[in-house]
DNA sequence: TAAATCACG
DNA sequence: ACGTACGTGATTTAT
């Protein structure tokens, strides 16, 4: 039995589009649409079983339909920008998998459909989100009509018509009277939904209502008479066109699904994981992954995705019941090992099995210790000849030295690869990584897999050496300056807890007493509300979003009331308090110490992050914040010593851009803002004023975050014009630094990417994106990674030149921290002197570069008083 | 969970 | 005419 299904494509994809929420794959392609349509598909193949399908599409001609009139298509809302390019995205996915797309230019989707539905003679189902379709149902015709979402769907037939008090004809009678705004079909102006049910019921027709027109009374009967013309060309308009001249044969399309590797390649492109198998119908399927973009992808900027197996393989689940039995397998002379702890146990020898714990036996049940299974593995791990992989290896070293296992020898690290290969994908879990490459089953037996996939990729690149000479040997040493932490003195603490404590309380009181009400000073909103509704104090020009008003610092300090001042105050005391004192207190270990974690592959650039508690952000700037460091102190009978670059970003800009001026001026170690602000002035070097400097370091700064007008202006607080001419002017003194940036841009443009001095690159997808906003954003983060993403390399090598010179040396300092230009070190006394040579000495000759670059090494028996 | 705010390089 | 500095994390309030 022959059964045919027409998509009414653009009205469902506008469905999907509106009903999901804008789901973007990694390159941050919007993929929402689609994916619903897809959905619908998929459920519809499932339901009716079609042996044809035809996805119909609409392809507007320039001049407009049934000779209607300009004024009325150009009321048509032009295609959401995220919708437009998930068009040929579906064409693409559609033809993969062997669905014919049927259009003609110059005719609606509706009138193609309504020609094929009556054309062939066989039971059809037209799908849409629209109702227009509805006048075509008749014997052989039904309409799967979606409502909201993509799984709310009415079916019609004749009888379900009729159940609506509608027939096929009435629709049109109907929308003649009424009117679509979506489809610029006028009705009758003053007929609304219910007027217009109401004649058809009475009447039963247009022609009907006209004919009894004296019957009808008041100003409908006006509205109606006045606009006969109009409802006759709405009739006109609503009627679907059964006669489009196209050529198209039943058995063009015949469905017989082909869910092949072109298929399967662009489902994973678009990263639909779990929808693919219900396509492929649950089978595992692996392909290369499109290294080459299809035609659709053309512009998108060639970008590394992860690769998947060519051959499906089938993995097993071995289910181990007792400590025993882990042991058993452990013990079989295991030449390597995968351990994934991210849901209970599992693990794999490359074996292509997956050894799972049974969770039904106490050990492994949820909430118990898992210290005894763990321990399991502690012969493999401390064997140096075992080949360890893992999914972030820092965390289970971590874990495993909780259990007094030192994980020994080599070890290999997929989410350091994958963050390599691409920093724009984040995957927290190993289960995220496997099925991103296609591994749905069976993910821990596929580990190898993944690791000699993600090899391959890197191989040969510089990419390659990044991974095993840096990031991966880095690892073992954040590793180490986590467990060794940063020592916190108590006592200061809760000294500094003490007064925070006092000053809070007398400033709230103080507030309280100003603003004449009680009320939480930590809530923005009704701050604003107080400042702005109850003082009449004018709200700063910039109100943020819509929620309100900003009562942002940089806004109230523009307030002129005694309030405000005792606001900021209070603000900047409730940071501190909170969040370095409370917010530290309970992360201090039984050591005296907090240990830091530090993120290896979160940022895009390359830089480390730090959390639990973030030592990457204490406070400094300010006199009264910098007090917090006096609680960072360093072990019994040692210092605190630090290094810190000086501006080594300026620095990489002189050396990528060769800019003579720059270059010049930092070989001869001149003080940059100076220079730049008498290159501006044209006053001489000795004549720059302090004000005049922090304007040319402001305009520095800007340099390396992609400069613009507005930004600059908003940071040194001029007009917009003025800092255009420092703009201006910077790249007027520093050409070379212009076409530097200028060619980055371009650079990422063509190629999509930007590299670092040590190869790490970086995909910018914002430079294809249709706002310009995001465009322009793109641009600025093109042009600072090369700055920064090259400072953090040169920081990662640093740091393993020092922990290897410190190892060598045989000193007991230890490095506890990193903040992007600067390393930490808790140092016996007796070794300061010593060790501060050697990280001065390590940092500044860790690359050469075409200008100098500088390290200044200073300690302290606090980190406050380090200098 | 998101938005606002503010701490750092 | 429009929104903008680059890269982060923690706390708090509001939804």
């Amino acid at each position: 039995m022959k059964k045919l299904i027409l998509l009414d494509s653009n009205s469902l994809l506008n469905r999907a589009f509106y009903a999901l929420p804008p789901l973007e794959n990694k390159k941050g392609v919007v993929t929402n649409a689609v994916y619903g349509y897809l959905t619908m598909l998929l459920r519809l193949t499932e339901d009716e079983k079609p042996t044809h399908i035809a996805a119909v599409f609409d392809v507007h001609a320039p001049t407009f339909r049934h000779g209607m009139f300009e004024g009325y298509k150009a009321t048509r809302k032009p295609m959401p920008e995220e919708l437009r390019p998930q068009l040929p995205l579906l064409h693409d996915v559609l033809s993969s998998m062997g669905i014919k797309i049927v259009e003609k230019e110059g005719y609606e989707a509706d009138d193609v459909i309504g020609t094929l539905a009556k054309r062939f003679k066989i039971p059809t189902v037209i799908v849409s989100g629209d109702r227009d379709v509805l006048q075509l149902v008749d014997d052989n015709i039904s309409v799967y009509h979606t409502r909201r979402g993509v799984t709310d769907v009415k079916i019609y037939t004749a009888e379900t018509l009729a159940e609506e008090d509608l027939t096929p004809e009435k629709i049109i009678e109907y929308k003649a009277l009424r009117g679509d705004a979506s489809d610029n079909i006028p009705g009758c102006p003053g007929v609304g939904e219910k007027t217009a049910m109401t004649l058809l019921h009475d009447y039963g027709s247009v022609a009907g209502v006209y004919e009894h027109i004296s019957e009808i009374k008041g100003k409908l009967a006006d509205k109606l008479i006045q606009s006969k013309e109009l409802v006759e060309l709405s009739a006109k308009l609503a009627t679907i066109d059964t006669d489009v001249p196209i050529d198209c044969e039943l058995d063009e399309l015949k469905f017989e699904p082909h869910y092949g590797k072109e298929f399967v390649d662009i489902m994973n492109e678009l990263e639909f994981f779990k929808l693919l198998p219900r396509f492929t119908g649950g089978t595992q399927i692996k392909s290369v992954t499109a290294k080459k973009q299809k035609e659709n992808f053309g512009s998108v900027p060639e970008q590394e995705t992860l690769p998947f197996d060519d051959d499906s393989k089938k993995y097993e689940t071995v289910s181990l019941g007792s400590l025993d039995a882990i042991k058993g397998v452990l013990n079989g002379g295991i030449k390597k090992i995968f351990i994934d702890l991210s849901d209970g146990i599992s693990f794999s020898t490359g074996d292509l099995k997956e050894y799972r714990p049974v969770i039904s036996e106490s050990l492994f049940q949820e909430g118990t210790d898992y210290s005894e299974a763990l321990n399991a593995f502690a012969d493999i791990l401390t064997d140096e000849k075992v080949e360890k992989l893992f999914f972030d290896a820092k965390e289970k070293f971590d874990i495993f030295d909780k259990q007094g296992i030192a994980v020994k020898g080599n070890f290999d690290d997929l989410l350091l690869r994958s963050y390599l290969i691409n920093s724009n994908y984040s995957y927290k879990k190993y289960s995220e990584l496997a099925s991103a490459t296609g591994h749905t089953e069976g993910v821990a037996a596929a580990a190898f897999e993944i690791d000699s996939a993600l090899k391959q990729q890197m191989r040969g690149k510089k990419l390659d050496s990044l991974y095993s000479e840096v990031e991966l040997p880095l690892e073992r040493v954040l590793f180490d300056m986590e467990k060794t932490g940063f020592r916190i003195d108590a006592d200061v603490l809760n000294e500094l807890a003490g007064r925070y404590n006092e000053e809070l309380k007398t400033l709230t009181e103080e507030i309280y007493a100003d603003a004449g009400e009680r009320f939480n000073i930590n809530s923005p909103q009704q701050l604003g509300a107080l400042l702005f509704d109850k003082l009449g104090l004018q709200p700063g020009k910039k109100t943020k979003g819509k929620t309100g008003y900003s009562v942002a610092a940089e806004i109230l300090e523009e307030l002129d009331h005694p309030v405000v001042t005792k606001i900021l105050r209070y603000r900047r005391i409730k940071k501190l308090h909170s969040t370095y004192i409370e917010g530290i207190r309970p992360l201090i270990s039984k050591d005296g110490r907090v240990h830091t974690v530090f993120k290896q592959c979160l940022t895009t650039t390359g830089r480390l992050s730090s959390t639990e508690p973030n030592l990457q952000n204490i406070p400094i700037r300010t006199a009264e914040g910098r007090e917090i460091r006096r609680m960072f102190v360093p072990g019994e009978g040692n210092s605190l010593v630090s290094a810190d670059y000086s501006q080594i970003e300026l620095r990489l800009l002189a050396h990528f851009s060769k800019d003579p001026v720059l270059t010049e001026a930092y070989r001869n170690g001149e003080d940059i803002h100076a220079l730049t602000a008498s290159k501006f002035t044209g006053v001489p070097l000795e004549a720059v004023t302090k004000e005049m400097r922090r304007s040319a370091k402001a305009v520095n700064f800007g340099i390396i975050y992609g400069i613009s007008a507005f930004g600059l202006a908003k940071n040194i607080g001029c007009h917009p014009k003025e800092a255009q001419r420092f703009v201006d002017k910077y790249f007027e003194t520093y050409p070379n630094v212009a076409s530097y940036m200028d060619a980055n841009v371009r650079f990422a443009k063509e190629h999509g990417y930007i590299e670092t001095l040590l190869g790490r690159v970086r995909y910018f997808p914002e430079l294809r994106s249709p706002n310009r906003n995001i465009r322009a954003f793109g641009e600025r983060a093109a042009m600072n990674m090369p700055l920064q993403g090259s400072a953090a390399d040169i920081m990662k090598l640093a740091m393993l030149k020092v922990y290897e010179a410190l190892k060598k040396g045989g000193y007991k300092a230890k490095m506890i921290l990193q903040v992007h230009d600067e390393l930490v070190l808790d140092c016996p006394n007796e070794e300061v002197d010593e060790v501060k040579k050697l990280l001065k000495e390590c940092m500044e000759n860790v690359v050469e570069l075409n200008v100098p670059l500088i390290a200044d090494a200073k300690s302290g028996s606090d980190w406050y008083s380090v200098e």
